[in-house]
DNA sequence: CCCGTTCGTGCCCGATTGTGCCCGAACCTG
DNA sequence: CAGGTTCGGGCACAATCGGGCACGAACGGG
């Protein structure tokens, strides 16, 4: 049996049964554990399965993000500092736009309830979190969901901030560095959060360390572009220094 | 039982009975509590719940009115069989606009996972539901979001909805009847369903018989627009005659 | 026909995760 | 304010994970 016949009969067997798990399977088709393990990792790469410890679950049938609530566990500490203090950011009253990422989803989970704000998104789970939130006037950016960030992308959302105009802008990236600027995985997010940045007259980059120095397939803008990076404390001095002589402050938190 | 299929069944708990506590799942789910709270801390924090002391309760209803809670699950049952239902409408491919309302949301959870479907939708909770399946591309409907529906409104949703067309809409309304057509008590959202009634090929109408002669403030249109109404068992004999009269078909569920 | 490359798989081992237990602190209730 | 309940952080243990390495089969160019 080929592997993607094996992951095509998993898949299938997720969705009869709801679930499934790894040692059960490795029985059934008489392969290592491993190997099975490598398969769901394919079909969750394929955003077919979610992983799960032990096993996978058909995607579709949980309504809530993992994700977001335990897999960034390993920087976790570092994001809830970063979103800490982006609230500081925040004018008292006025427009704010939310770009999508967990670390500026932080920042949405982490806004006081007696805050008045108009708030602009095109992430979904940033909107759902903000949707009942008493003080705030929520617009949401439409366009293609993209499965895997579940943030709006293409000519709806780019239009959409193409027509607005807010005070503050809080966009993440997943690599940034003076030579290479902020860049992201993907074309159309970057087209959206460069046209977000263009809306905005003042633009603050929520980044962990960790996105220091990295390096992404698409760019969205330079440093220049950003008015204030927030990052935790593991971005060295040196760097922060040589970030702050392009015109960027630098908070490290 | 993995832990995110214990957190999302706590979830359906809590939705369904407003609130759960944590020594009672700690039974149902022969766990400790200690695990019981690690899983509501988790939900906590994707903001699906909110945490209180002994226990949590779902989040968003906190503003509920209880009646209006009560009203909603005791139509439960005729929802759900109205959502099975519709399943049968659905295109085998193509394009659908599926309305805001909770009879709506059920069929977004009910779409089955080997479907291949390109759905269009105004309402935040039924994105949030599609957003990670793996057959759909879902198109999110921009515009400013009401609180009590969670679903976008205004000026960018309805100019999204004149530049589609859709083979399929299925749309709630509040109220509907022979004489008064279709109302709900919002006029922004009866601008929104007025779109989005004119966006699609076919009309479905997915409404309990608790709101045939129901009235409400804002009429977004006429029984003749709708090609099919699909209600419970409680529509007479007579009224679904009266209706099927006007040329639209009938189905009690 | 040969041989280097690639791919799938199995094995090993340190790292991670989920869960339970414990205890001081915080919290409700009366 | 007192007493019981609940919370949350720390620790431990077992299961699982994932990266690295090796082996063998299939493939393809010379």
């Amino acid at each position: 049996m080929y592997a993607p016949e094996r992951q095509q009969e998993i898949l299938r067997l997720a969705r009869d049964g709801g679930r499934v798990d790894v040692l059960s399977l490795a029985e059934e088709f008489q392969v290592t554990a491993e190997t099975i393990r490598r398969d769901l990792k394919a079909l969750d790469r394929a955003g077919l399965v979610r992983r799960v410890h032990g096993g996978a679950i058909p995607a579709g049938r949980l309504d809530f993000e993992p994700d977001l609530a335990e897999r960034e566990s390993t920087a976790a500490d570092e994001k809830d500092r970063i979103a800490k203090a982006a609230l500081a950011e925040l004018p008292a009253e006025g427009t704010v736009i939310l770009d999508a990422g967990t670390t500026v989803a932080r920042l949405a989970g982490a806004l006081p309830l007696e805050a008045s704000l108009t708030v602009v998104t095109h992430s979904l789970p940033i909107a759902a979190r903000l949707a009942d939130h008493p003080g705030i006037q929520l617009h949401l950016v439409g366009g293609r969901v993209r499965h895997r960030t579940r943030a709006a992308v293409d000519a709806w959302a780019l239009r959409a901030y193409g027509e607005i105009r807010a005070d503050v802008l809080f966009v993440a990236a997943n690599g940034f560095s003076a030579e290479h600027g902020l860049t992201t995985p993907d074309l159309a997010e970057a087209a959206v959060k460069r046209a977000a940045v263009a809306a905005a007259r003042r633009v603050v980059l929520l980044a962990d360390s960790a996105k220091h120095g990295e390096e992404h397939f698409a760019r969205f803008g330079g440093l220049g572009d950003v008015d204030l990076l927030i990052t935790d404390s593991a971005l060295s001095a040196a760097d922060a220094a040589a970030i702050e002589g392009g015109g960027t402050e630098v908070v490290r938190a």
